[in-house]
RNA sequence: GCCUGGAUAGUUUAGUGGCAAAACAAACCCUUGGUAAGGGUUAGAGCGCGGGUUCGAUUCCCGCUCCAGGCUCCA
């Protein structure tokens, strides 16, 4: 989840230099900001005790994170929340704001110790303190709220309970946030949840399994997946497409072992800094092994293989690797977060001259990718250093490296959005953002630009005077990782890809037995044209085949009854009737015709 | 890993402290059909795994595994 930009919005006054401002709030943000505080009124009402922490407005409504003590909330208390919500917002004529002093503060919120660790902050920043007042409750904020509440607040709905630690950091203790919703009106309230419901139907997780694309069966261990014959038809044909697309761009492919010997990783600076996120090395020979986490090393021996000159470069050398890493069990999601990642990795190793030429042409190409895919609801994100965490190298390098990104998207004129603590370690990246059914976000594509590894390689070229210089490595997966970016595809589509990716492009639907083996012979003919054809014959009614092609999502259906079997010419119907898994039906047209518009629809991507 | 829920035929779901139910899918039979489910018969789970309470547990309790939504983290 992206700090910068999804939940830094208004927050009680916790984190204004990230949040929305009270002037910028529009009116529903400020909506659910006085729901959120309605939520803590009717928290504090029925259970006295608890401890209300932090309740901003957020994309799709607002959450309040609670401290409960001992007590245990679910979502069955979720339905009398509200109902004291209803009550009491009759009593809430108006919120009113008013400033405070530090003291009168702190006698306030004198027994809410996330209250008080709040204020800490706001006089620390040397910052005014306000406090807003409707009905008999008081909350620590910095406003942002509807004029009549009573009036206003009426169409909102709390939804889902969940963990969320204090101040987002693992270490602190885990509060329970109560997520609700509020909209203007009754309608687009109903909408929404319209919405969720809609979007629940083309979960990734559902269609893979009812269009038999993928299993993540428990036998063989959490975030581990299996591509059945379907879902592997769709990565091949996106393999397939990308190894022809780099090859175009100058790319060469090569192919890594899974496995290296540890101290490939502590030359790289993985095992400091990343261990966390490997497997435990495994004793082969005497030797400590690592199962790798990702390619980079590997790539490494390939430059370093022989001598370099600078007229070899760029360098670009591309592999679609698999890489283990051990993700937290609570944060796997279906084939978007799993523990063995397939990446459309490649490194680029370049002059410092080359750096931004390469950089854009990467960018380039990912977004020609996404167009063709006809993904379009998407935004790139500047990862950049924060300045808690561990990093390898020099400052110098880092200014180098983020000044040659923002360097290369001014040039552009990319939009993107920048957000410290998303960088690697190694180097600033630029990674784009995708949107699953459900709103929620996800990194499909990077680019990292990396000063680190060549220097820990000791990578070198000869450049022009004969001196030995050190080039820069760009790390590149313009998809991400294919397990992530199908799953994606599979919810962009709902199912319903498009001609050139669906695993079975055709299906023949015979009349009666009786046409079963010219429709096998139609099928034939197909797939002698590389087209992935089946024919249904399980001895049901024509319509019961149609259901069946339609709910598998197969976008042509061919039907072959007496009226075509008229026309064989060369064991193949020349007219056959035709519709889609939209309904449409062409009626009969011309077989080859139809064939030969086919492969151009597939050839365009289309 | 943490918080809150959940796990019943291949799938979707019903249900109960006392022999576990249905639909779809499957197999077989009848039907041989023209644009989203023709009819019938049969087979299929002992209720995620392990313990406990009980005369008796799929149902109640405990632990574990896996799943979902969040948090943290990330391609």
């Amino acid at each position: 989840m992206d700090k910068a930009t999804v939940f830094g919005t208004v927050d009680g006054g916790s984190n204004p230099s990230k949040g929305t401002s009270m002037a910028r709030m529009t009116y529903l943000e400020k909506l659910r900001h006085t729901a959120a505080h309605l939520l803590a009124a009717a928290v504090l009402k029925l259970y006295p005790q608890a401890k209300i922490a932090i309740g901003p407005p957020i994309e799709n409504g607002f959450y309040y994170d609670i401290d409960f003590g001992e007590t245990k909330i679910s979502e069955a208390d979720l339905q009398k929340l509200e109902v004291e919500m209803r009550k009491i917002i009759l009593s809430w004529k108006k919120i009113e704001g008013k400033k405070v002093s530090e003291k009168e503060a702190r006698t306030l919120f004198a027994d809410n110790p996330y209250k008080l660790e709040l204020i800490d902050e706001i006089v620390h920043r040397k910052e005014k303190i306000t406090v807003y007042q409707s009905g008999d409750f008081i909350d620590l904020c910095r406003g942002g709220h509807v004029d009549q509440p009573c009036k206003e607040v009426k169409h909102f709905k709390l939804l889902k309970i969940a963990g969320a630690y204090w101040r987002g950091d693992k270490n602190n203790k885990m509060l329970t946030r109560i997520y609700g919703t509020a909209f203007a009106s009754k309608k687009e309230l109903e909408h929404y949840l319209w919405q969720i419901e809609e979007a629940k139907k083309r979960d990734h997780r559902k269609l893979g399994k009812d269009l038999g694309l993928f299993l993540i069966p428990e036998e063989i261990g959490t975030g581990l997946i299996i591509w059945t014959p379907k879902g592997a038809t769709i990565r091949r044909i996106i393999e397939d497409f990308i190894l022809k697309e780099q090859t175009k761009r100058g790319y060469l492919h090569a192919y890594t072992p899974h496995l290296g010997k540890k101290s490939l990783w502590q030359i790289s600076g993985h095992w400091d800094l990343y261990r966390e996120k490997m497997y435990s090395p495994m004793k082969i020979d005497d030797e400590e092994y690592l199962i790798k986490p990702m390619s980079c090393p590997m790539h490494m021996m390939i430059y370093r293989s022989k001598p370099r000159s600078y007229r070899d470069l760029p360098l670009r050398i591309a592999e679609t690797a698999t890489v283990y890493r051990y993700e937290q069990t609570g944060e796997l999601t279906g084939i978007l977060r799993v523990r063995h990642i397939t990446q459309d990795d490649a490194h680029i190793f370049c002059r410092e001259d080359q750096v931004v030429e390469e950089f854009l042409s990467v960018f380039n190409y990912l977004k020609y990718l996404l167009k063709i895919f006809k993904i379009d609801d998407y935004y790139s994100r500047l990862g950049l250093r924060s300045k808690h965490e561990k990093y390898l190298g020099s400052d110098d390098l880092w200014k180098k490296a983020e000044f040659e990104i923002v360097k290369a998207l001014k040039k552009e004129n990319v939009p993107y959005i920048t957000s410290e603590g998303d960088a690697a370690f190694y180097g600033p990246k630029l990674d784009v953002i995708i949107k699953d059914s459900l709103g929620r976000k996800w990194q499909a594509g990077t680019i990292q630009i990396d000063f680190m590894l060549p220097e820990r390689f000791n990578l070198e070229y000869i450049d022009r005077d004969n001196k030995k210089k050190r080039p820069v490595v760009i790390h590149r997966a313009p998809l991400g990782s294919l397990e992530r970016f199908i799953g994606l595809l599979i919810e962009h589509y709902a199912g319903a890809f498009p001609v050139w990716l669906s695993p079975v492009q055709i299906a023949i639907l015979p009349i009666s037995e009786r046409f079963t083996s010219l429709a096998r012979a139609t099928n034939a003919y197909l797939v002698s044209k590389k087209i992935r054809s089946v024919v249904i014959d399980d001895g049901g009614t024509l319509q019961k085949k149609i259901r069946q092609a339609t709910l598998q999502k197969i976008p042509y259906m061919i039907i072959i009854g007496a009226k075509e079997a008229e026309t064989i010419k060369n064991e193949v119907p020349e007219i056959i009737s035709l519709r889609t898994r939209e309904g449409k039906d062409f009626g009969q047209v011309k077989f080859y015709e139809f064939v030969d518009r086919l492969i151009s629809q597939i050839e365009s991507f289309l």
